[in-house]
DNA sequence: CTGTTAGCGCGTTCAA
DNA sequence: TTGAACGCGCTAACAG
């Protein structure tokens, strides 16, 4: 059967806790034991048994990456740039970094933080915006509570904060969060908004992201900020999914609730294709008859004809440092938090209204 | 500090062995006593301890879902959908389907691998093409091996069948890997370059994926048989990675190497649109001075203008039947391989050639 | 620097 | 249907 670490003592004629002595690299040992034993797990293949040491050690080197979608470069980039963080840093001891996709679905989110909570997960970072519902809120804060009572470290990124449930001025409680990467939904989007007022645009539909979600409602914030202080009334509005099927009917029914429209504005890129899609449909020229623009700044934006104006989102930078930090790689922001602010990209997508 | 099974036992008035019965579902339990035991649980927010778990059952319910790169939707697409299939089946103990982006190294496969073994993992997936390094395919394919014998069951999505060393008829090996869908890439890329041939090209360019990979090297061979079948010559090859980049920048070599090219084929979709930009930034208009193919259909080729001819491969399908055939719930198709062919989509992007 | 000794928390026999 | 007892493979004191 599989070889065992007393298999391995045996056979280098030393003692168990030699073995994993230098297997964890974490007490001195002669080098020439050292050699026999790392012969002697050479020659039986052998390989740590994870539950067995995670039990005896009290702590697991599982780190957790949550995703809304997994298909979504958004996340994809994030989680990408958070594991090469994580995975195989020279020295430390290997911690297998995995990402864990919920669909977006809130219960599914729970599933996987108790199944992390389980396995006795070293870190968790929870990516992307939360859902609005306030009993999922508390019962997320409460399983992270749980997690981080257990040892795990807690990293948010591209969330906005937890809001700790009676968490006044010495009120002793401990935040369950390490530490939180927060992006600037509202003032990128607003900073959007105001490149296409200062063009001329007056009459703009806005395709939302899905409802009761952090960065939907951000980012529509922004938007009507900007144009209440140009004093400039709201389009029409649509709430829709993140993706390009989404972007494209509701922008025919932002059409068909305002025709005069001169631009659109999309809650992501992806969604923003779908808009460009339907526009060209409708016989309409971009940005000639209507102008787009997305959110993210995702690779294919630059590639789209027109190239999409839209709001660049560091999001590999932002995952890296979520990674370092989950890893205690990196100090904590002031106060926990940090905010990671987006830069508008003015490309061929949005242009002057006509005279 | 946190809960064990014993605080349960005591809380509920029973032995331990009668929670673990309950929360495993594995033995016949009087009503009334799992109703104790189910409160106890509850009131004491008890998780049980994966590890411990782990270790006596010596087994874990973590599968490991492997992908080349994670911001790639290629591989997103697949992984959500395995995941999707192996996560909460009802009635069925949970698992944690995870994923572990080896970021194409080799090394960080063999890791992933290890670390995957340790963990004592109940499946693995491995997603995508494989290195064609025999040296690293025989580390892989032994890896493999182990994981299979520790009781992990192997399934491969979208790569090549495994090569058992020394697997001749009546050898006994018992092959590690417990199922195979393999993607005919030789066949949907000769099926691309024919319909290319039936528009009348003769000068086609080709941006090639990394070299040494699989995928490359099947679409390549297609490719170039279908060139044969028709007796035309082949045109330049220029290889480069998966990315947008790598496409524009091929592109230009291309059409440095022979300025007559009426048409490019990319090695995938992601790969096409750079081919498109560097196109249109020669001035060159698609498809009426050039045509351009794809490969895989993602949700963005539809998008691109003009909309993306590619060949679609049937990711969702592949990657739930992978999740699926990874839990068992699904029969091991004939010889343990089933290919999965992939359907040309014919759009815009390539026209005739002018008369 | 190395060996000895106890558990870590749970699953699973075996009896009852 | 339930309980008692043992051991899974490893780490972490404590000696030496």
């Amino acid at each position: 059967m599989t070889a065992t670490l007393a298999d391995v003592a045996a056979r280098a004629r030393v003692s168990p806790a030699t073995v994993s002595r230098v297997l964890n690299g974490n007490y001195p040992v002669a080098a020439a034991t050292r050699e026999r034993v790392l012969r002697a797990v050479d020659e039986l293949d052998y390989v740590l048994n994870g539950p067995a040491s995670s039990l005896a050690a009290a702590t697991s080197d599982l780190v957790g990456i949550l995703v809304n979608d997994i298909a979504d470069p958004f996340f994809g980039i994030m989680a990408g740039a958070a594991q090469s963080e994580i995975g195989g840093g020279p020295g430390a001891r290997e911690k297998l970094a995995v990402v864990c996709n919920t669909g977006g679905s809130p219960e599914r989110e729970l599933t996987y933080l108790t199944l992390l909570q389980r396995q006795r997960a070293a870190a968790v970072i929870l990516t992307g915006g939360a859902l609005e519902d306030p009993g999922h809120a508390a019962a997320v804060a409460a399983k992270l509570g749980r997690l981080a009572e257990a040892g795990a470290r807690i990293v948010l990124c591209g969330r906005p904060p937890l809001v700790l449930p009676g968490a006044g001025a010495g009120t002793g409680v401990r935040p369950a969060v390490a530490a939180t990467l927060t992006f600037d939904n509202r003032g990128g989007s607003r900073r959007l908004t105001e490149h296409l007022l200062a063009l001329g645009h007056r009459r703009i539909g806005y395709v939302a992201g899905p409802e009761e979600r952090t960065t939907t409602r951000h980012r529509v914030e922004g938007h009507l900020a900007a144009l209440a202080d140009a004093g400039v009334a709201p389009g029409p509005l649509v709430h829709g999914s993140y993706d390009r099927r989404s972007g494209y009917d509701a922008t025919l029914e932002l059409l068909r609730l305002d025709p005069s429209l001169t631009a659109v504005v999309a809650a992501n890129d992806t969604v923003a294709l779908g808009a460009c899609a339907a526009l060209r449909d409708r016989g309409l020229s971009i940005p000639d008859d209507v102008s787009v623009a997305g959110f993210d700044d995702l690779p294919f934006s630059t590639d789209a004809v027109p190239a999409l104006t839209t709001v660049r989102l560091p999001l590999y930078e932002a995952g890296a440092r979520a990674g370092r930090l989950a890893m205690g790689k990196e100090p904590v922001p002031p106060g926990g938090i940090a905010t990671v602010h987006g830069e508008l990209m003015v490309r061929g997508s949005t242009g002057r209204t006509r005279a």
